[in-house]
DNA sequence: ATTAGTGCAAATCCTTTGCAGCCAT
DNA sequence: ATGGCTGCAAAGGATTTGCACTAAT
């Protein structure tokens, strides 16, 4: 069964006029060193694959694009490494337990696919693109309040949320 | 593969106080004809899966849960209906295509599970109990407005959106 | 009668796990 | 060195599909 493998060519299909820019090929060093300082300071040793997703989480987030593990084992791929599609789920797992990844469902239509996202501290809600998959984060304060509000008025205390709103382009 | 029993024995451990009201045995005729001319209506053959799913659904609906493949499968066992697996799933499948019921994922922490619910045709958002799976619908016309905003000022516009809350009773 | 719907088994997709070898500390 | 990581293969759970058969219009 060679699963490692089989989604290698799965394309990564880029929102349109998105290029996709993993900057560093094989060499450790420059940018890196903060991702392995994140990883040191949250408890795990710095090994290349977890230093590597963190990397491609981090171009993902500012590409306002959340991607699940085989997209991430894609992009590995293409990068030149070839890492285990067990070991980014472990990884996966991994930072979600020590608080730097957050794990999403954003479900669609069909079968799901878990996303993950660089947690940068602060909680946030969604907004997906149903074109692009393009993913705009924001706050409202009034909408948070009100949650609140409605769970209290039923009698019940929040203990999380996920609001994920599906958008389209507006082209007039 | 006996994958169509083997869930069959699966507790369905209800909410502490809550009484499954499977109400009728394997008679037809009765409550049934609505659903039947929901099917009908929406285009449909009746057939008796199609109809006793529709009335599990409704039940579910009644003791504010929201019912899994599996949970459906297991209501119907216990009720002396064997319907394959394949079948529920094909029929939920079916039901969703026509409008009549609402897929969702409220995923938890690990493994995800779709949950199904009859469509009484407005849209609503979700608190679900983290300790009784208790579905509580709400509509909030200020939350749903703020959407709009954020998304309009965004460039965007909504084509649809999942809020889920979860939470929990408050005991003081 | 005809075609859609069903049951069963098997396949698929995504994710997790077991185990032997490897590499950061 | 050594215990946590990794890779591979295989298991797992939820859902879907292929196909021959049954049932609703």
């Amino acid at each position: 069964m060679q699963k490692e493998l089989k989604m290698a060519d799965k394309g990564m299909d880029e929102a349109p006029g998105l290029t996709v820019q993993v900057s560093e090929g094989k060499e450790r060093g420059g940018a890196a060193k903060s991702h392995e300082q994140w990883l040191t300071g949250a408890g795990l040793k710095a090994t290349l694959p977890r230093v590597r997703i963190l990397q491609h989480l981090k171009t993902a987030h500012d590409e306002q694009r959340h991607l699940g593990a085989e997209e991430i084992y894609a992009r590995l791929y293409q990068a030149g490494e070839r890492i285990g599609i067990s070991t980014i789920y472990r990884v996966l797992l991994n930072l979600e337990q020590v608080g730097l990844v957050t794990r999403h469902q954003f479900s669609q239509g069909a079968v799901s696919r878990c996303v993950y996202e660089l947690s940068f501290g602060e909680r946030h809600d969604h907004m997906v693109c149903v074109e692009t998959e393009r993913v705009i984060e924001f706050r409202d304060p009034v909408i948070e309040a009100r949650q609140e509000q409605i769970a209290q008025a039923h009698g019940y205390e929040v203990v999380g949320r996920e609001l994920v709103i599906r958008v389209r382009r507006i082209t007039p």
